[in-house]
Parts: structure tokens; sequence; C-alpha cells
DNA sequence: ACTATCACG
DNA sequence: ACGTACGTGATAGTC
């Protein structure tokens, strides 16, 4: 049977407008409307094959349901503008594309859709009906379907429903469900529904009487009593909800089914509409049946006997030593391998199932030689983690996509073959959940394996083919040294960090974590006593209930969902008020407990050591982070937390050695800015915010009191983070006025820094992105939005990523220097852990006079600033006595 | 899944 | 009149 598909234009525009982040091309014209709606509708295209494709509209145009809707209290949200200035730009590049769009003034889309759904039935047609939402489920029966696509981080899924599937869903037919709506009411619809009726009794009473006059019938039946006595009051209103909510399906409009067959779409008008978007992923699949097209999938050649692998395999070494590389993926699932995929054609994929590696051994030597020739891989140190013991330190040549897609935007939430494909390739790939499918259960042996296999093959395939226009994209935008010198090696060392691990004492922290219990259940009471009831401390609801609606505690803030029991919202009120100060005391314990004590607890492996993961395709400036567990926020500032650092131990005959750079950010801010009077400062002086406070206040450097040292070193924190005089007078408990007038006599000390910082937010306005001193960038879609907050936030951004961004490139380099000098000078000190300006080496005791001063030296030396890198070294025996 | 909170730089 | 300092991750509670 043919297929034709509808898609409610507006729905989906506006899910794919909220599922993309801001994206623009270069005239600033926003595009993630368009962009989204397009990747919805061509996997929709390749799932549903449709002969028939329309998409429709509404007309704005006051209509039945509308006016009705205007009496009730509308809380349609109106689109914001850079929504709207989209919805003309999908319609020319539908018209492009030779894409049907159906509007009708006076008609909405659903109405359209319904009619058109039922007619394209009568004509013998499978439909499916593509809408975000879920009203729509109304119009499903044997033969339509409606599809319900949901981003999330950037991928699609659809649900679909048809007749069964609503029944399955909701327990009620179609057509019941247009009852089931009118109880329930629908305020994103502005249906009214009856009061106190809700999803769970609207359902439970249309699946027992079928439809809101059989309610009325048997109106003594009805339970609960609410809904009966709501029936009883209101059931007016249910009948006025049951005309708005039921869809028209016999629609006055003119629909011509030639008009909608599916034909070419890839005209070249709509390519030249792609260009002129940006849209440089989906360019390729425009530009027509020309040679470089890539098919939605590749060949797979699976090898079926050990010579075949082994010829695969060399072949693979044979094409990194003749300059080129290979596409390399595995897939897993915990321990168990299932294969590996190898690809360097365009259209094939070698993929070597488990059964023909020769034994373990030959599997891990292989994954050695394709790290050891240039193979792209989508995130090489994950592949990093099947070599054996030994071979882990060593040094590697390879390719890592998601990298390269990292620095060529780092917004992203993932960077896997999927997105890659997606945005570099124009392909639109299933992954790994999706071939699995949400019931892995439901999978025999072989399927699995069948569907893993493809992930592997994707995963090759894709590296292969994005590397050289990954490459070519980076040698554009100025970071292919970045990557090749920086962020490929800089992946080895984090490898090598997590492998090496830092032992942590599991008794001495268990024992820590019983130590507090006393604290806490003591405090629990008294706060339970002190408020007259139990509640739930950890619940900011109920403790914010307590303190200001019960106790009355002057200072209330609120947020989205009630007060803020915020901690400086609290800290205000601590001095008159024993609760609160207990309320924090309180929660200071609790978060040692649960994160610290016990969540570290559970990182400690068999070797007594945390081998946490560092990443580093996550942060939007650059820096690493850090995940399970989290190793760079264990506690330092208050000493009960800082104590957990004592837990934290060399290996025997070992010491920590610990480097931090001092104040890096703000040497930086003094390079970069060229600011004259901050270099000097910086070359003269050894308290900088001392300086600062002299120079900013005017008096001599002895007249400094320690209130202005505090003042101006706030100053310089906020001039970091993108100044403004509301956090800074938040951050002072000055009023704002004050606070302005501090940024004016900072700017006036140091024009430098104004002219830099103004400078780099008219770079970030002008070119959609800001840069770091070795050329990474950040792109700052905010500073086009309409938002005045959007805007403001991206001005500080484009202030803040440079100066944030080059210190973490420095701190990478310096991480490299470090590695490399070791190297160099046998010594077997090693990295254990990176904090963004602090590097902590596990060191034998003979090695630590060198390795302190290696240390300095390679820290001090990975940059050349036009003033002096300050680097902090100490000894320790436990990481807290590293100070 | 989202929000609030708080640990770090 | 708006309602924010920049960058992260883990946990608990709530829906």
């Amino acid at each position: 049977m043919e297929k034709i598909v509808l898609i409610d234009g507006y729905s989906i525009i506006n899910r794919a407008f909220y599922g993309v982040p801001l994206l623009t091309n270069g005239e600033g014209l926003h595009t993630n409307g368009v962009y989204g709606f397009l990747n919805i509708m061509f996997k929709l295209i390749e799932e549903e094959q449709p002969s028939y494709l329309a998409v429709a509209f509404d007309v704005k145009a006051p209509t039945f349901r509308h006016r009705m809707y205007e009496e009730y209290k509308g809380t349609r949200k109106p689109m914001p503008p850079e929504l709207t200035e989209q919805v003309p730009m999908l319609k020319e590049l539908l018209r492009a594309m030779n894409i049907c769009c159906v509007e009708k003034e006076g008609f909405e889309a659903d109405d359209i859709l319904g009619t058109i759904a039922k007619r394209s039935e009568e004509e013998g047609l499978l439909v499916s009906l593509v809408s975000g939402d879920r009203d729509l489920l109304q119009i499903a029966t044997d033969k339509t379907t409606v599809i319900i696509p949901k981003t999330k981080g950037g991928k699609t899924e659809t649900f679909r429903y048809n007749a069964e599937g609503v029944f399955e869903l909701y327990g009620v037919t179609p057509s019941e469900f247009i009852d089931m709506k009118a109880l329930m009411g629908d305020s994103s619809d502005n249906i009214p529904g009856l009061p106190g009726v809700g999803e769970k009794t609207a359902g439970k009473l249309i699946a027992q009487f079928h439809s809101i006059e059989g309610c009325r019938e048997h109106i003594e039946e009805i339970t609960p009593v609410k809904a009966k006595k709501a029936f009883e009051e209101h059931y007016d209103l249910a009948v006025l909800s049951k005309r708005l909510a039921r869809i028209e399906t016999d629609a006055d409009i003119n629909f011509d089914f030639k008009q909608a067959v599916f034909g070419d779409i890839y005209t070249p008008q709509a390519y030249e509409l792609i260009k002129k978007y940006n849209f440089k992923s989906m360019l390729e699949r425009f530009q027509g049946a020309g040679q470089n097209a890539i098919t939605g999938e590749p060949e797979v050649k699976i090898v079926e006997d050990l010579s075949e692998a082994f010829g695969a395999v060399s072949e693979a070494k044979r094409a990194g030593e003749a300059g080129g590389f290979v596409g390399a993926g595995v897939v897993r699932d915990h321990e168990r391998i299932y294969g590996l995929a190898l690809c360097k054609e365009k259209q094939q994929v070698t993929y070597i199932p488990r059964s023909f590696f020769v034994n373990e051994d030959w599997f891990r030597n292989t994954i050695r030689d394709l790290l050891s020739s240039g193979a792209a891989w989508i995130s090489a140190k994950e592949q990093m983690y099947l070599l054996s013991g030994q071979d882990r330190f060593r040094r590697y040549s390879y390719l890592d996509a998601g990298l390269a897609a990292y620095l060529l935007n780092p917004l992203q939430s993932s960077y896997g073959y999927e997105e890659i494909g997606a945005d570099y390739l124009g392909l639109t790939l299933p992954g790994l959940p999706e071939l699995l499918g949400k019931h892995r259960e439901h999978l025999n042996e072989e399927e699995m394996r069948e569907e893993i296999m493809r992930a592997a093959v994707l995963s090759a395939w894709v590296s292969y083919l994005s590397m050289p226009v990954l490459l070519q994209k980076l040698s554009e935008t100025g970071q292919e040294t970045l990557y090749r010198d920086i962020e490929l090696p800089v992946l080895g060392a984090l490898f090598r960090m997590e492998c090496q691990g830092i032992i942590c004492k599991k008794e001495a922290l268990k024992e820590y974590g019983d130590n507090l219990v006393e604290g806490i259940s003591r405090l629990e009471q008294e706060i339970h006593q002190e408020a007259g009831r139990d509640f739930n401390i950890n619940s900011p609801k109920q403790l914010g209930e307590v303190l200001f609606d019960q106790m009355k505690l002057p200072g209330a803030k609120k947020t989205k969902s009630g007060y803020s029991t915020a901690a400086d919202v609290l800290d205000k009120l601590a001095p008159e008020y024993p609760i609160v100060k207990k309320v924090l005391d309180y929660r200071q314990l609790t978060k040692l407990k649960s994160t610290y004590a016990d969540g570290l607890a559970g990182f400690i492996g068999p070797d007594g050591r945390i081998h946490g993961k560092f990443n580093q395709t996550i942060t939007a400036t650059g820096r690493i982070s850090s995940t399970d567990p989290n190793l760079q926020n264990i506690p330092v500032r208050m000493e009960l937390g800082r104590a957990i650092r004592k837990l934290f131990v060399p290996k025997e005959g070992c010491v920590f050695v610990d480097a931090d750079y001092s104040q890096i950010e703000l040497r930086i801010l003094a390079h970069i800015s060229g600011d004259q009077n901050l270099i000097d400062a910086y070359k003269h002086s050894s308290d900088i915010h001392a300086t600062t406070a002299a120079t900013v206040f005017h008096v001599p450097l002895s007249e400094v009191t320690p209130q202005m040292r505090r003042n101006a070193k706030a100053v310089n924190f906020g001039i970091v983070y993108g100044i403004s005089a509301f956090g800074l007078s938040e951050d002072l408990s000055i009023s704002r006025k004050q606070a302005n007038e501090y940024i004016e006599a900072y700017f006036k000390s140091y024009p430098g820094v104004k002219n830099y910082l103004d400078g780099q937010v008219a770079m970030g306005k002008e070119k959609g992105y800001v840069c770091t001193m070795y050329g990474r960038r950040r792109p700052i879609p905010e500073l086009k939005s309409s938002n005045f907050m959007q805007r403001q936030f991206g001005e500080r951004v484009a202030m803040n990523s440079p100066i944030q961004g080059s210190a973490a490139d420095i701190m990478k380099i310096a991480m490299l220097n470090v590695e490399r000098a070791l190297e160099e000078e046998g010594l077997k000190a090693r990295i254990i852990l990176q904090v963004h300006d602090e590097l902590l080496l596990e060191t034998p005791i003979e090695e630590v006079e060198a390795v302190k001063v290696l240390l300095e030296k390679n820290m001090r030396d990975a940059f050349s600033l036009q003033v002096p890198l300050e680097i902090g070294v100490s000894v320790g025996n436990t990481w807290y006595d590293t100070k």
C-alpha cells in the first residue's frame, strides 16, 4: 500500500526549535528551527518511504476554537521572534523542494491534517501523521498512524501510535480520547475540562462509560466523589470541552493529491537556500546525483576466516604506513567485545567478528597497531582501554573524529557517530540504543550481535568519511595545530591519568563518614525541635515552608517553585536565627556524607585506587571535566571537608608533589589585553589584589585596608567572569550603584582591559564566536538573541571564554611538557590529577627535588606571556598536606 | 526528567 | 522592568 506522510508544520518546527541549540548562518539569521525540521523530515522520509508528502500550517485568523479560547485563560505562549522569523524561511524552502504546503484561512493545522488523513484513507492510502501534539491521537485508526518525534540531545526518536497503540497507552479508543480530553482539559490547548479531573480519573471514567454522555447517564456510579460533583455542577463545561477537543475531519478545504506527490526534493533552488542558511552538513545531499553522494549505509564485508582477518588488519596497517588511515570501530558491552570494524573505502566496511580473533592477545595487539598507525576513531580514549596493561602507557598515533568535532563546535552535548554523521556527512544514522530497541530482551543473541555489528560498522565508516571533512574545517578555522599538537596528545595524557588513578583509603573514608552521622542526626533533631515538627530538611520545598511560612523569617526570596533556601539567603539569617545556622551545618554535613564519604567509596577499585574519568569534549571553553567520580571538586575551602584530602595518599615510597598556577586567568588578561598598568602590576607586585586596590581607590599601597583588598579581589574576579554591576553588588553585598563605581574606577585605572573586553564582545557579535590564544573557538549564538538577558549573558561569555579557554590551553601544554620531561629524564613520577590550574603528581621520594624543578619550569614555560607565570609547588604525604 | 543546592576552579 | 556574575558534576527531592 502506498503511504502519505502529513506533517504538522508549526508543531514540528516548534519542537525542532527547542530541541536544537540556537544556530545562525553567517548573516545572523536564526536557523535552528528550520534545521531541526529538516532533520526530522529526512528521518521520516527514510523511515516511511512515502509516496505523498504534505505539510500543514495554521493561518492566523480567528477560528471557532480560537474564539472559545479567548474566553478562558489561554496560556499558549507566543512564539519567540527567533522562531517566528524562521517560519517563512521554512515555507520557502519546502516550496523550493517541491513539497506541498497546505494552509487555509479559518482552519487549524489539526483540522487540515484530520481532514486530509480521512480523505487519504478513503483513497486507499496508509497515513502517517506527524505532530508534536498528542491531540492528534484521536485521528489514529488501523490505517492512520500518529508519529510523535522527540528530540533530545540532538537526536530524534519517533514514537508511533495507531488505534491499537492509543488504546495500549490510555486504555481508550482514539474517538474516546476526545471525551477523555474533554474531561481532563488541556491548558496548552486551552480546553478547560472538568475541575479536579486529571488524566487518571478521565481515563478511568471514559474506559468505563466510553463518553461524557455515557458518564452522565451513569452519574450515580461515578467515583471519586470529586469527579461526580464536577459532573453535576459543570457538565456544560465538559460538553464545551468536547467541542473544543474534537478535530474536524470534514473541513472544507481543497486538497489535490497530485500536488502532494513525493518526488525530487533535491532541487537547485533548494540547494541555494541550504547554502544560504549555511547547513553545511546537508549541502552534499542537495548537490544532487553527483558522484560524491554518499548513500544510506555502507556495504559490510564480514570476514569469514582467520586469513581474511589477518589480511584486513595488515591492509589497515599498510594504509597507515602509506600516509593514509583507516576508520576503526569497536563495539562492546562492558567487558565483552563483539568485533572490530575497519573502513578504508567510501562504501565498504570490513567487519571482523570476535570468533575470528585469533585470541585475545592478537586482538589487543591489533588495537595497539591501529592506534600506532594513525587510525581514526570516534573516541580514541575509549579504545585505549582495550590495550593490555603494559601497552597502556605508550604514546600512540591516532585520529579522533569526536575530538575534532568538539573543536569545531564545543557546545554539543555528545560527539558520537550519529552526530558527526549528521553534522558533517548529512547522514541520519541509528544509534546503538535505537538499533537494539528499547526491549533488548526481545532480541535473540544473533540479532543482537547483528545490531552491535552495525553500530561498529557505522562508527568505522563515519570515522573514515568524516575525518577529511573535519580536518579541512579545522584548518579553515585555524585549529589544526591546536588539534594535532595539543588535543590529540592530551587525549593520551588523560588516558594515562585515568589508568594511574589515585589511592583513597577506604576504611578511613568509612570512618570519616560514620563520624559525620552523629552530627547529622543531632542537628536533624534540633532543627525538628526548633521548627516544632518533623520534616525533610533536604527538601528545599519543605524547608522553605518551615522557615518562611511557619516561622515567618524575613528575607524570603522566591524561586520558580517556592522560596529560595540557598546558602547566600540563609547566610544572612544565620546570625540571628540559630535554626538557620543549624540548617547550614546540616547541609554541609550531609553533602560531605552523601557526595564524598559515600560517593567516593563506591569508586574505590580492588587496587585501592579511584580511576576517575577526565573528559575532553564537555566544556564550552576547552577545560577538562572530571566524572565518575568528579575529582576536581574535592572539598578544600572548609576545614571539615578539606580533611577528606588526608585520605588521598601516594603509594608506598612516594609522596605527592602539587603544583598550581597562581592567578593564571588574571595574568592572561594582563597579557592579552596588553594593559600596561596591569602588566606593570604583575611585573612589580607581589600582591595583585592589594595593588589593584591601591590603584583603583587612589591610595598608597601601605594604606590599603583588608576591606579594600577584599573589594579589589572581588572586582578582579568579576572582570574575569565578564563584569556586571549586579553580580559584583551581590558578591560584595553593596548597592549596584556602588558596584558600578568600582567597575568604572577599575576601567579608568586599566583602560587597556576595558578596551580588550569591549573588543571581544564586538568580535563575538561580528563573527559569532571568540577565540583563545591558541585559536580555540567558542561560538556565542546568544549574542544574536532578541532576549536582552540572553544577549547580556552572551556578552559576559565573550569576555570570559578567551580567558578561561586560554588558561585551559596553557594547562594542556604544560601537561604535555611535564609528561615529556618526565620521560626524558627517566623519572617514575606521574601526573594523577588535573584540577584546572593544578597538577598533582605521585612522585618517588628520591625524585622529589627533580620533579619540583621540572614542574616549575615546564608549567612556567608552557607559554611565554608579557607577565611572569608564577607556580606554587608543594610536597606532602597526603593531598591535604600539599598546601 | 527537571530543579535546587553546593562542592571545586 | 527585566533578573545575572564564568566553567563544571553529584545528589536528593519532586513531578
